[in-house]
DNA sequence: AGGGGTTACTTAATCGATTCACCTCCCATT
DNA sequence: AATGGGAGGTGAATCGATTAAGTAACCCCT
């Protein structure tokens, strides 16, 4: 209408405008090998144009593109949303965008969507591997710097690694449930074999082995609606567990939704036991015993680990977080059958 | 060690390895003005040297980048992980990449986080306004497609709008609870005033009037942790409020636990509401009475406008959700004080 | 005064893909 | 046989910033 003075300015408009070469205005932008007066003149033109430099060519050039990618494996899950807006606030701390990738679970798509970060040029990339073995890795981290979150991830180096224990939270929760008597368990896990639970569910098999106990591994989707057919499902047959340990809180959820369908007592008629300790774990009627291995401490270094991989600033590469069991009232002593 | 061929190939090498020029090979892999054979045999090579189309040079040029921004007012609340969850969930579905910027409730990083998602050239952005009125958003919306979710946002053209009429939620709730004899109500909001949450508290502050009653705005923090100071302290008073109404679930959240703390009964000695029916409302204890507007739904519908948008197809441009209220049982008569 | 060393720039190449403007065949038409 | 036109390419400019290499001016020293 008025005048199509819309676009935004470059440094070539401010080497005009400021009757400089584009290089000296780079250069003064950030303050190398240039007079004070010089630079002086092109910041004023700069505030004055509302000059922003753009990362689109800066990252073309093979510069910092101050943003940082993170591949989840379902957006869908509490906790996994929980350890975004964790790191997004690290992140934001320090004003870098955040990239998401979501596998939801597809163990195929994985490698592909983290070359498609790579290829965006993140500075660093955090990932909570489905398959921390594929060989796809290799690559992935010769690309970026590379911090794996959960479990390991195989490649020659990697950025940071932090680790939770997870088999160590699996065995936790079911001794729990077999001193209370359970011997016939489901375990709520996620598309069996493929998810970023599998070491979970090998800890599951030994463990079901050496306690002598039954356990029975459920393929699941996250999320409340995801778990709570299947679990109305196992509660309804025949020879129903006594108890269900879902992998995640939010499979808990729906296992909660399910009893409240089918008029079950909690932890009466069945128990019900979490994984995660979400911050409503505790809010639920009854409250839920879960695994706890706290999601904001790991989602921290996480950050400061991609952080410190951008800086290049050493920081401590490896961290083994051991999940703790928090008994409260969804588990309870097993019934007579 | 074995070689150094790591590096990405490019559109050159990919020239030289079909002794194409790299002009002829950009054709090919477009399928545009070059013979099947060619086509073929550009594609053979692409295979095989592993060859991804570089976004950043691509989005230097001017095409599309295949992503998408979204700008939140707050990361750490549920109903926002709920929106980027389902959003990213329509965007995977058409390969395409989500940015993400929180402001925080901080309203003076609002317009400079859309300005640099739009620098990275996202192909739309999908904001959560907290500042619909700011002028700012006329430059945004002329840089890139711009979708408001939540409020209507301030601009001489969007490429859509998803306004929740929360005005009406908030007069429902206040009316059920006024009906139930509350006259005191304290309402959590967020950082009063410059919130996304304003109009609703002007909505709380005419219906006060309105019906009589009194209605006292408290700024808060979004998430359980924060709310759940605020809230003990309320309660803890002398004058204490008989209902508790907090503008977002996960504020509501931290109510609880305040109640839990201070060994008050929901809602026998006070009355706690919500607002967003997150999926765990209905699973606390006692199931939280909350106001509605299919979350799930007003992301899908944002994710189709931003689609639309980019692939330049025409909707529906402008969808009002009208939230209704879910009562249950965190809301009860008002104690005889 | 001439040479060495700074300082403060400028010029041009570069990153990878796209696209405009040409150019060359080859076939069909009159 | 000459002309027109389309198919199938090529060459070079372009997007915006960075940076290696080069240059002019100036200071200092002997």
């Amino acid at each position: 209408m008025s005048g199509q003075r819309s676009k935004r300015p470059t440094i070539k408009q401010l080497a005009a405008h400021t009757g400089l070469s584009p290089a000296a205005v780079s250069y003064a932008l950030r303050g190398i090998q240039v007079s004070r007066e010089t630079e002086a003149r092109v910041r004023a033109a700069a505030d004055e144009l509302g000059f922003r430099s753009d990362p689109i060519a800066r990252a073309l050039r093979g510069g910092k593109t101050h943003s940082v990618g993170m591949l989840v494996a379902s957006l869908a899950d509490l906790y996994t949303q929980e350890l975004v807006a964790h790191v997004q606030r690290e992140l934001r701390a320090v004003d870098h965008q955040l990239l998401i990738a979501d596998s939801d679970g597809d163990a195929a798509s994985e490698i592909p969507l983290a070359l498609g970060l790579a290829d965006r040029r993140v500075d660093a990339l955090i990932a909570m591997p489905i398959q921390p073995f594929h060989p796809g890795w290799q690559e992935v981290s010769e690309l970026v710097p590379l911090v794996a979150v959960g479990d390991r991830i195989e490649a020659a180096s990697t950025a940071g690694e932090v680790v939770v224990a997870n088999d160590l939270g699996v065995q936790l929760m079911l001794e729990h449930l077999a001193s209370l008597g359970h011997t016939r368990i489901a375990v709520l896990s996620w598309r069996i074999g493929r998810a970023p639970l599998r070491r979970a569910e090998e800890a599951a098999e030994a463990q079901a082995e050496r306690l002598g106990i039954e356990v029975r591994l459920e393929p699941c989707e996250y999320s409340f609606n995801g778990s709570r057919p299947l679990a109305r499902e196992l509660l309804a047959a025949d020879n129903r567990p006594s108890a269900i340990f879902a992998l995640s809180d939010s499979m808990a959820l729906g296992a909660y939704a399910a009893c409240r369908e089918l008029g079950l007592r909690i932890p009466q008629d069945v128990s019900i036991a979490g994984y995660d300790d979400h911050p409503v774990a505790s809010l639920l009627d009854p409250p839920l015993t879960s695994i706890r291995w706290a999601t904001e401490r790991v989602a921290r270094i996480a950050a400061k680990l991609a952080l410190g991989a951008i800086e290049e600033v050493a920081i401590e590469r490896l961290t083994i977080v051991p999940p703790v069991l928090v008994e409260r009232r969804s588990t309870g002593p097993a019934g007579v059958r």
